[in-house]
DNA sequence: GTTCTGACA
DNA sequence: TGTCAGTA
């Protein structure tokens, strides 16, 4: 059966320059106060982009993100802030394992048999089959792999 | 409306 | 850390 991707778009890199928030989204995404996120920033625990004035409003990005979420869940778990801040930084060490890992499976979405599927890149070495992810009726994870056709149609 | 800094509890 | 004040 030959492939038929159709290919709808493809994931731009999490940590992008684009992907900014301020305070009062990060402390929704994260739960943590602005406050609490001021107060670490002073701290020197965590860092917002360089502001043009003290007035200036903050603006996070990515990885202030992930930090902050990490952070807050140790809180959560019972820890104090101290032992917050070293279990995160100890798990930062090897975030990049995770990144890459991520940034170079998820690749977008793709169609599988009429039916919607995560594309997770090349499953080989050579480059011809491809690895897919879709879920059944109970939301089971099932993986696919699938021969790479160059002629698919593609959307860049 | 949101964010900023500083101050008080 | 929460909250309130007075700003920008």
């Amino acid at each position: 059966m030959a492939f038929s991707g159709e290919h709808s778009f493809r994931m731009k890199a999490l940590e992008s320059e684009l992907f900014q928030f301020r305070i009062g989204e990060l402390a929704t995404m994260t739960g943590a106060s602005t406050r609490q996120l001021r107060y670490w920033e002073s701290k020197g625990i965590i860092s917002s982009l360089i502001r043009e004035g003290e007035q200036e409003a903050r603006v996070y990005n990515y990885k202030a993100y992930v930090t902050v979420a990490s952070i807050k869940q140790f809180l959560d778990e019972g820890y104090t802030l101290q032992g917050a801040v070293k279990k995160t930084k100890e798990y930062q060490k090897n975030w990049h394992v995770l990144h890459e890992v991520i940034r170079h499976s998820v690749q977008g979405m793709a169609v599988l048999n009429n039916a919607p599927a995560v594309d997770l890149g090349f499953f080989d070495e050579d480059k011809t089959q491809r690895l897919y992810a879709q879920i059944d009726e109970n939301n089971k994870v099932k993986y696919t792999v699938q021969p790479w056709d160059d002629d698919s149609t593609r959307i860049e």
